[in-house]
DNA sequence: CTTGTATTTAGATATTTGTCTAAATATCAT
DNA sequence: ATGATATTTAGACAAATATCTAAATACAAG
C-alpha cells in the first residue's frame, strides 16, 4: 500500500542518497555511515523511516547489520507517481 | 532539474490531493479551496510550493487565478523515481 | 473612486523533523 | 564473563513546516 510514510521518506536528500547508494548492492550500516558526515546514530534515524516505508530490508550478519533496496516497493513508488499523472478515471458506459 | 523541491513539494498529502484534483482539468485557486476544509490562505502556501517545484503553473483569468498542472514535470518526477531503481549508473549523478 | 470578490502576504504558533550526545543493546573474540 | 565493535534508542534542541487570523493586493463593476 502506497502510503504517506513513502513520500515522506523520500523526501529528504539524505535518504534518496542512501537509496542510490544501495542500488549499487547491500551494504551494512557502517559502510553506509562512511559515506556520510552526520552520526550514525542520525543516520540510524534515517534508516528507520526508509524501513517504515519498506524501501529497504534488513538482516543481521554477525555483529553487522546489512542494509538493501526493496526494488519491489520503489516500483510501486515511481507506480505512485505515473497514477498522479494519468487522467482520471471516467465512468465508461461502454454504449456505442 | 529533479530538485529537493520536487520532493518536498510530493511530501504533504494536501498537496498531492490538490495534484490529483487538477488531473480533470484547470481550476480556480476558490474552486480548489471549496474542495478543502483548510483556509485559502493555507491552500495558497501550498500553491507557493507546488509552484515552486514547477508542478503547477498559473494564469490570471480576470479576478481568478487558474491553476493547471505542469504534466512534463511530474513525469521528470516519476522518472527521477525510475532512476533510482535503475542499475548503477556512471557515477555522475548531482544531488536531487 | 468606492465597493465587493478573489487571492496572496505577513506574522504568530504548535507540531514535526533532522541532528547531536550519551546510554543501551547485540554480537564477536578472548 | 570481559572487553571491543556495531548499531540502535532515548532525550534534547534548533530549524522547518502547516496552519490560522488579519491585513494587503488585484481586478471588476457600479
Amino acid at each position: 500500500m502506497i502510503g504517506q510514510s513513502l513520500f515522506k521518506a523520500l523526501a529528504d536528500p539524505s535518504r534518496r542518497e542512501i537509496l542510490r547508494i544501495l542500488r549499487s548492492g547491500s551494504l551494512s550500516a557502517g559502510d553506509i555511515a562512511a559515506k556520510f558526515s552526520m552520526t550514525r546514530a542520525s543516520l540510524s534515524h534515517h534508516f528507520n523511516l526508509l524501513k517504515q516505508a519498506d524501501l529497504v530490508r534488513t538482516e543481521r550478519r554477525g555483529q553487522h547489520i546489512v542494509y538493501s533496496l526493496n526494488t519491489s516497493v520503489m516500483e510501486d513508488a515511481a507506480g505512485a507517481l505515473m497514477e498522479l499523472l494519468n487522467p482520471p478515471q471516467e465512468d465508461s458506459a461502454d454504449d456505442s
